[in-house]
DNA sequence: GTCCTTGCAAAGTCTTTGCAACGTG
DNA sequence: CACGTTGCAAAGACTTTGCAAGGAC
């Protein structure tokens, strides 16, 4: 399911991730899982308190860790003050605009890296991360 | 002044900076920038006091911001509890051991991304941070 | 009924800041 | 001596956790 909206398609995902679905989770499964997009705890937060879903922020925060935890989101680091969960777990990159903290995707097949170095034989590469900050127009 | 080390060195590289040189930040620059190195603020705070350097955690941060700010560092970040101040000026990238934290730098000529969209003519490209995670044998 | 989950408030971690004392030129 | 810098402690932002009440199966 790949980005499921229905309380039934979420709770279906949340069971297949061995995760039991609660309430609060359901609802916000439904708000995060539902399309591509990158969210903080914070806002997601205030997006599920401005849909009237009761739910504290402790709840966002652990749910938001045991969402990543199984595999659901992604975490992704962007600078100190802004860590995001994305709901797109395809591999991607991101385009951050540092003027105004808007995060998006570009599409992993457009972007090659070549020229990774040769790492010990037993290690493996987990995930690269790619980032590419800019600003517009003569800001600086 | 590539990896300046003395004290005299640091002194001439905060002073073209526009940084004064008090002894706490010569003592903290020949610390950190003398050689390419990642070192996070309570990591230099310690190593700091390591070699008798009396300096408060308030001073080391706030020099390793201004240090930052002037272009005398520059910050990476790898994941939400690991802001590193890089010494490395030059365009690199990083190698980052999930399992030990070891960050290790990739010379920026070995590796090549192609494929960067165009962005909006008035944007420009502040710069891309490419960070490979890995781990090594079968942890997972 | 048992075990898991929630919410609150408290605790933690990391970083910044107010302010008086101090240092530097 | 004027101004910038330091250090302490307090304040802040963000996240996790202890624990009692509540919910799911």
């Amino acid at each position: 399911m790949p980005y499921p909206s229905s309380t039934r398609e979420v709770t279906a995902t949340l069971k297949s991730h061995g995760i039991s679905p609660t309430r609060q989770r359901v609802a916000l499964g439904r708000l995060i899982l539902s399309r591509p997009q990158h969210l903080t705890a914070d806002a997601l937060y205030d997006m599920a308190r401005a849909r009237n879903v009761q739910v504290s922020r402790a709840t966002v925060y652990n749910t938001l860790r045991l969402f990543s935890t199984r595999g659901l989101l992604n975490e992704v680091v962007i600078d100190d003050n802004a860590k995001y969960f994305d709901s797109n777990l395809q591999p991607h990159q991101h385009l951050f605009n540092t003027a105004t903290g808007e995060l998006t995707d570009l599409d992993s097949n457009k972007l090659s890296v070549t020229g990774i170095p040769k790492l010990p034989r037993n290690a493996h590469i987990e995930g690269i991360d790619i980032v590419i900050r800019y600003s517009e127009s003569a800001k600086r």
